[in-house]
DNA sequence: CTCATGACTAGCT
DNA sequence: TAGCTAGCCATGA
């Protein structure tokens, strides 16, 4: 138990998380880390749902800041979680999800009107 | 203890 | 818009 001894409650709170995620929605592993109390955990996000041997989690759910499947293109991993998302109904399109939208239209583009 | 690696991010060119 | 660099944090050699 104490290899890790501060460790312990953020993996713990990082998997709850990640099972709080609603299918087909997914989430960045910047902001799992956030809700896990690690604002700068990322990678250590990753590195949790990579040794995580629970079949019932939705690590597929979690993706990189910019949208992009956190997995080398071609790899077993990231097309194993392309096809996931895809049978949730979420779009990958080159190995990323769709942007949330990207491409507004006009109405929409005045009535934010930022910058 | 120091160095290298990685399912990351934000900033700069 | 795309590519590169530096920063961050835990694990393993």
């Amino acid at each position: 138990m104490a290899t890790t001894a501060t460790g312990g409650a953020f993996v713990d709170a990082v998997l709850a998380a990640v099972r709080a995620i609603p299918r087909g929605e997914v989430r960045s592993y910047a902001h799992i880390a956030r809700l896990a109390g690690r604002p700068r955990g990322a990678r250590q996000v990753a590195r949790i749902l990579a040794a995580a041997a629970d079949p019932a989690l939705p690590w597929h759910r979690v993706v990189r800041a910019d949208g992009r499947i956190g997995f080398a293109p071609g790899s077993a991993g990231h097309r194993e979680q392309a096809r996931r998302l895809r049978a949730e109904g979420v779009v990958v399109r080159a190995g990323r999800v769709a942007p949330p939208a990207a491409e507004a239209p006009a109405l929409d583009a005045l009535l934010w009107a930022p910058r």
